[in-house]
Formats: structure tokens, C-alpha cells, sequence
DNA sequence: TGATAATATATCGCATTACGATATAATAAT
DNA sequence: ATTATTATATCGTAATGCGATATATTATCA
């Protein structure tokens, strides 16, 4: 089959994707970007200072995007600005309770919506890349079914 | 570990995946959004129509922002409108000699970058849904854990 | 030390992108 | 024939993102 297809499809269904996630943020009154980089914030690795630079990277924007998106937040009252002490170059951001609050319903919903386009989302990566076709979730091979040994598909 | 982080991190993932494409787009001087919609009508599945509509959809786009959006690529000479004879109120976008050139340099300087980034995004979606780790291809025990969605980095 | 380079953030102008609201034409349904 | 639905188009507005440029702070080195 046309690789052309195969890329056109991984690409809808990376959209499909991500549109549940920006449709999540909207819900909440959040602008999609605005919400990824709350989320950079809130779940910055461990020891991260959340600067513009970093946050930058972390979302792969060149910094004065970044502090575009910095301002929009900072005015919608979900962050302010500090400016660091060791360095006084930088700008230390910080989630605000209405900033704090917004990305964690958010990202709640988001955690359970994940399940389904995201294993769709995968095997499509994998189906690209040559990986196994579905990527299954367990090596079956061997006493197939057994139970469910782990077959989480959804809560309900 | 945090969910946030875990979350932050996909997204991360997700980010550098997609602004390579970015990036490879812009190399050929299209916007990224305009190779989408032009690998999306060259990759179309088969028997569809390339009707505004219909494109809307795999892009998970309003209608309004795709006609906009086919508005400036045909502004570029990368695609021309027809009308369908079937039914008048739909247009047919085709590629121009221009689009698909375009269109198919990215993409194929896309496929062969795919591969590390593509293996990178799948493990960390993975990770992230509790699947497998790092869902083994034929073989397995060699590298048990190859994106690096924990783990520390930069220097501060 | 002083001059220069590198880094971090900010600002400006501009194009792209995306949306909601609304309009128009063609087809479908009653 | 009237009405509803579907497919595009247009308008106004906001968000996004970039390059170019500016400024402040820190680092480097001659």
C-alpha cells in the first residue's frame, strides 16, 4: 500500500488525538496551547526549573512564542512571573491556584479519555514503522485465554 | 510517578515528533499545516473524494479553516478547485504538478527520519497506557528501555 | 580590569491558523 | 412548493508562531 496513505493515515489519527486533548482544555475554557504549557509546568521533570528557555524546549517553541503564551496566561491569572536569584536572567514561572486547578481537571480528563486513542495512536505508529502490526498488549502466544489477564479495556 | 509528569512527557514526545515534520515541511517551503492537507489529499483512502468536507475531516479541522486553508495553497499553485458533476455543491481539490512534488519531497524525507522519532513516540505512548514498556518486536532483551521518559537530563 | 561574547527574556511586525457566526447555493425530504 | 439539510464561502476576531531586533545579565578572556 502507498506509503503516501499509510503517513496520511498516521497523521489523522494523531489528530484525532490530540483534537480530544484540545477539546478537553476548551471544555475547561483553556486555549489548547495554553493548556500544554501549564502542563510543562505542573509535570516538569524532577529538579526542573520551570523557565521560559526551558518550557521552550519542553514544547518545542522558539522562546518569544513562549513568552507570548506566557503573557496570555499570566493575564488569565492562571500564572505569574519571578525572577530567579541565582540568576537573574531568568524568569521563573509558577502555576497560580487557578492555573493549578485548571490543568489538573484537565489533564483528570484526559487520563481517562487515553486509553482508546491513545492504543489506536500507537498502533499506527507501530503499524508505520514496521513494528508488530498491533503492538498487543500482552504475549499472547502461549495460553492465550487464559481470563483476562490484564485486559483493562475500559472501566464501565 | 506523577501522572502529570507522565502526561508532560507524551506530550513532549509528541511534540518533537511532529515538529520534525514540521521542520522537513518548512525545508520545502511549505507551511506545516499545508503539507497536511496536501499529503492528505495525495494519501486519500481509497475511493474517496477530495472534497473539501471530507478533508476537513481528516484533518479535524471546521470546515471554514479548510477552505481557508485550500485557499492559500491554491493562491501557491499547489492545488486547483473543480466542481463535482455529481453534486454541485461539492469541489474537488487536485494537486497541481507544483503540490505534489511538494508534497511528496516532504514526505519522503519524512519516512526515513521516521524511524527514531516514530519508535520513541509508540514507547512513550506505551509507557504511559501501561502497555508493554517497550512492545518487542522479534527480538526482545536487548534494549528494555529505549526512550528515556524518566530519567534525568540537562544540566540545569 | 575592561571589552566582548553568550544567554535569557522581551517587543514588534507579520503571516498562518482556527474558530464562530453568518450567507449562499444545491440537493433532499416532506 | 416549502422546508430542511448539506457543502462551500466570507467576515471578523483571537490565538499562535516566527524572524528580527532590543535589553539586561552573566560568562569569558585578553
Amino acid at each position: 500500500m502507498s506509503d503516501y496513505r499509510a503517513l496520511a493515515a498516521l497523521r489523522h489519527r494523531i489528530r484525532l488525538f490530540l483534537s480530544e486533548g484540545d477539546a478537553a482544555a476548551r471544555r475547561e475554557g483553556l486555549e489548547p496551547q495554553q493548556y500544554l504549557l501549564l502542563l510543562a509546568v505542573r509535570g516538569l521533570p524532577e529538579g526542573a526549573k520551570a523557565t521560559i528557555q526551558v518550557l521552550a524546549q519542553r514544547l518545542m517553541l522558539k522562546h518569544n512564542s513562549t513568552v507570548e503564551l506566557i503573557d496570555r496566561l499570566e493575564m488569565h491569572g492562571c500564572l505569574r512571573r519571578s525572577q530567579s536569584r541565582q540568576d537573574r536572567r531568568c524568569i521563573l514561572v509558577k502555576l497560580l491556584p487557578r492555573g493549578k486547578q485548571l490543568v489538573e481537571r484537565v489533564a483528570r480528563e484526559r487520563l481517562t479519555e487515553l486509553r482508546g486513542g491513545g492504543e489506536a495512536l500507537s498502533d499506527a505508529l507501530d503499524t508505520l514503522l514496521g513494528r508488530k502490526p498491533n503492538s498487543q498488549r500482552i504475549r499472547v502466544k502461549k495460553r492465550a485465554q487464559l481470563g483476562r489477564t490484564k485486559g483493562r479495556r475500559r472501566k464501565s
